[in-house]
DNA sequence: GCGACAG
DNA sequence: ATCTTGTCGC
């Protein structure tokens, strides 16, 4: 871990080399969404993982790890405080999903390193960065109908795109992270979309992300 | 120097 | 991210 910003910084400069925009992959039937939620009070951070089928949306299976967190929120620097969690509740997969759908951005980052092409090329997977929010870049904002879309723009570079994933909701901030194009984050996106603003993915992930007061019925129960 | 700023 | 009740809309 990063003992400074600078620190960091610097990793995501070298790290950054290692990310391939152009689609790299074999088999491509399941997806892993991936969220950390938060326990202000016990200082944890809480990493949630759902495996599911590309073809039909079907959870496969769901791992969640809590660990310690140790690196602060800044602003271009989520992945140091979020993917620890997120490795260690990776150790829990029996199964290796074929592509990851990250909360956070892809390149759409001031490095082009944000949390999804972090883990991307970490784990050395396809992964797709799926934002709420705008981090960096410019913008016209889209048609208020799902599906409808508009270019993010930075440095005269398209980093990204923002898509309207349910009618009259604000917009998603998609993508490539790392081992695919942007036409296929958005592809994919698309394809995992149901009645939610959320993709299914991380919606999910989302869910048990999140700190509950009490145990609640398993995903993969029913 | 002054704003902006994923989760 | 998280803190929180009611409220608008299908």
């Amino acid at each position: 871990m990063p003992k400074s910003e600078s620190e960091a910084r610097a990793i995501q400069e070298k790290l950054r080399r290692e990310i391939r925009l152009f689609d790299d992959f074999d088999t491509l039937e399941t997806i892993a969404g991936v969220d950390v939620g938060y326990d202000i009070e016990n200082g944890l951070a809480h990493a949630s993982i759902v495996t599911m089928s590309i073809e039909d949306l079907r959870p496969i299976e769901a791992v969640e790890a809590s660990v310690p967190v140790d690196f602060p929120y800044i602003p271009g620097l989520l992945a140091f405080r979020e993917i620890p969690a997120v490795l260690d509740a990776l150790d829990g997969l029996v199964t290796r999903p074929d592509l990851f759908m990250v909360d956070g951005q892809g390149i759409a980052h001031p490095r082009r390193m944000g949390i999804a092409a972090h883990l991307g090329v970490l784990l050395n997977k396809p992964a797709i960065g799926v934002a709420k929010s705008r981090l960096t870049g410019r913008y016209d904002m889209p048609g208020p109908h799902k599906g409808e879309q508009s270019a993010l723009m930075a440095s005269g570079e398209q980093i990204g795109v923002v898509l309207r994933s349910k009618d009259e909701v604000n917009p998603l901030f998609i993508s490539p992270g790392h081992r695919l194009s942007m036409k296929t984050a958005v592809d994919i996106t698309l394809r995992c979309l149901t009645r939610f603003k959320l993709p299914e993915p991380t919606r999910l992930a989302d869910k048990l992300s999140k700190v509950r007061p009490t145990k609640q019925p398993s995903l993969l129960s029913a």
